[in-house]
This record gives C-alpha cells, sequence and structure tokens, in this order.
DNA sequence: TATAAACGAACGAACATTCATCTTTAAAAG
DNA sequence: CTTTTAAAGATGAATGTTCGTTCGTTTATA
C-alpha cells in the first residue's frame, strides 16, 4: 500500500507548523496568507490542504503550541527542591531570563499576536485563560502563600495579587522586550525580587 | 463658495474615526474592512475615501489618538503637587484604576490590538516607543528617584527597573484586563505601592 | 502497478479603491 | 427674503486585485 509511513505525515505536520509560525510572528495571522507559508515550507498549496483543512485550523494548531511551549517551564520550575521562595526566584531568574534569550524571540512575537486574537476568538480566549494563565496565577499564589508561612513574604500582601503582579509583569516585559530588544530584563527581574523578599 | 464649514468637516474626521476605533477594538485592524467602518459610521466608500487617502491612514490616525489618550494621563500626575511617592501612588492609583472603567474598555482592546500592529510597520513601532513609551519609563524612572532621595524608597534599586516593572505591570494588567474583566486590578495596585513602599 | 502524495492553475468570494451620478450647500442675483 | 447656481459633498455600483480553497493532473511510493 503506497501510503507514506506516519513518521512522514507528522514530519509534514511540524513542516508546515513552523513555517506557519515564522510567517505569524513576521506578519501576524492575518496579513499572513497561505501562499506565504506554501512559499516558506516548500510545499504547495494542494500539499498543506491534504494536512490541514482550512487556514482556521494551522492559526488554532499554532496557538495551542505556543501555549503549551509557556505551559512547560512552570512545571520545571515545581519540579526543583527548596523552599517555595526559592521556587518562585527560580521561576523569575529563568522566565524573565528566557526573555533575553534570541531563540525565544519567535515565542514571543507569536505570543503578542496571540493576545489580540484571543480578544476576537473567545474559543482562544478560552483556551488561553482556562488552559495557562489561569493555572499559572494559580501556581504563582499557592507558591507565594507557602512562602507567607515559612516567613519569606510580607503576610500582610494579598497572595493571588502577588501572584497576578508577576505574571502581569512577564507578559507587559515580554511586550517591551518584543518591541525593543535592548531592554535590560535581567534588571528589572533582580529589583521584582528585591521588592517581594522585603523585609517587614 | 459651497464649501461646508471646517467643523462639519472636522466633525466628519471624528465621525469616520470613532467608528474606526469601535471596529478595530471589537474585530483588529486587518479583519475590519472599510465596509464595516462605513456602516459602522453609516456613510458610504465614497465619503469616507473623501476624508482619508487609505485604510492604511485611518490605521495610522487611530493609533496616534490611542497613544496621545495614554498620555495625557501622565501629564495630570506631574501636575499634582507633593512628594515623589505620593506622585507615584497617584499615578498607581489612576493608571491602574482606569482599567477597571467601563469606559476605558475600548482603548484598552485598541491597545492590545495596537502592540501587534507596532511588531509589523516599524513606524508604529517608532512612534509608539519614542513618542509614548520612553516618556513613560524616563518619567517613571525621574519620580522613583526623587522618591529615593527623599527617603520614601529603597535606594539600593535601580529606578530606572522601577520604571519599568510599573509600566510592564500596567501593560500586562491592561492585557489581563482586556481577557477577563473579573480580576481584581485595584488589589494588584495596593499590593504593589506595598511593595514599593517596602520597609528596609 | 495501484494508491496516495504533491502539484499548481483555476475559481469564487471578499476586499480596497474609484468614478460617474445625484444631492446638498451657501454665496450671489433678483 | 426668495430664487438661482455653481461648487463641493455624498452615493453605491463597478473595478482590479488578493486570497482561501478546490480539483484534475502528475509524481512518488510500497
Amino acid at each position: 500500500m503506497p501510503k507514506v509511513s506516519d513518521a512522514h505525515i507528522e514530519a509534514r505536520h511540524q513542516q508546515i507548523l513552523e513555517a506557519a509560525r515564522a510567517c505569524f510572528a513576521r506578519q501576524g495571522f492575518h496579513q499572513t496568507s497561505i501562499q506565504d507559508i506554501c512559499r516558506e515550507a516548500e510545499l504547495s498549496p494542494g500539499a498543506v490542504y491534504k494536512y490541514f483543512p482550512s487556514k482556521e485550523h494551522i492559526i488554532a494548531a499554532s496557538c495551542l503550541d505556543c501555549q503549551q511551549a509557556g505551559m512547560e517551564m512552570i512545571e520545571s520550575a515545581r519540579s526543583q527542591g527548596g523552599t517555595a521562595l526559592q521556587a518562585l526566584d527560580f521561576l523569575v531568574e529563568h522566565g524573565f531570563g528566557m526573555l533575553d534569550q534570541e531563540e525565544s524571540r519567535e515565542f514571543m512575537l507569536m505570543s503578542v499576536q496571540l493576545w489580540s486574537e484571543a480578544l476576537r476568538s473567545s474559543e482562544v480566549k478560552d483556551a488561553l485563560l482556562t488552559g495557562s494563565y489561569d493555572t499559572w496565577v494559580q501556581g504563582l499564589a499557592g507558591l507565594f502563600e507557602q512562602a507567607q508561612k515559612e516567613g519569606d513574604v510580607d503576610p500582610s500582601l494579598d497572595a493571588t495579587s502577588l501572584a497576578r503582579i508577576m505574571f502581569g509583569l512577564w507578559h507587559g516585559l515580554l511586550l517591551h522586550k518584543s518591541l525593543d530588544p535592548d531592554i535590560d530584563v535581567k534588571g528589572c527581574a533582580k529589583s521584582m525580587q528585591v521588592l517581594y523578599h522585603g523585609t517587614f
């Protein structure tokens, strides 16, 4: 039977998604044409449509990938040992440090595009909120609460607010860094740590 | 001469820009057609093209408006009297409080759209950075520096980083509030104030 | 060699923009 | 104050282009 191997099919999927991500990061979802993706992937429109039923499905798959990439980081932080404060410091260092890495640039640009897409599509928005943001805020809030119990963070502060501040700030700096690669994210991370370590 | 009054011309400009803003906030720049704007403004395409030479010009004018709206706030904060810390607290209360107001919603949605547009167009990006963001960060950094001199903020922290944190956090919360109107921005503002007031 | 993959020209819909036509305006004429 | 009139405003059907998608044909595979 002349059907190609499953590995080859998966490789094509990735080939198309990688090309799409590169185009989306560069031009945004709706400024990117199928022809653009075909050119980037070195495939014909017919081939692309054998693997994805529509452009919307390519966008959705790209968004899902981008979102999962973000989720992988919190996992690695949670799996580290140590106090809650150390876990928070680890998250700040790695999360914020990631914004300085050149290989994160595509992810960052896609994230900004994803935000405006989420405002238009309640499906994308719901996936983003319930599938990622809520998990992040809850996870961070849990760590802050524990750090407060361990006497490392001012107990008079609201843990959920601290979590929202941390996560919101990360998004803000992701935006700033996307617009201007020269800004000093490391310095912001260090200052932020000093702020929540604060004496009290 | 049967030319209509200048006031009428200006009114038409505003009519078109208001309609455009509503559409852009709802659907994004490139998902909004000229026909959409015409329907919203209750004008024909021909009329719209009498006041703007192209869709790109309408987008640019909308972006400019949105940007200037953001700039007006820092002015009002600077004009208040009092210590640098009081000015910062004023900015946090009003800047963050603004995110809770229903009448700011269109501005917020437009801002998110503007970000992705800025990634595509270096003209929009330059206008945003040099025309607004840099001013904000410098203004905030100046206030933090002064507050440090006045003994109200930890002098070991980098004032520019604090400014970037404040401004970045505001953008992050603007994003979060746009996606989920139920989040508690007020609580975040209060916690943030406690953090930089911190004892040291 | 039969079957699936890949191609790319072709199709129809949607879009930004234009222009010939009609309508409104306000200054000038009565 | 009313009527006239020429210039500007407004219209919306038409235009050319771009884009997502399809499909008949060609190529590669097992």
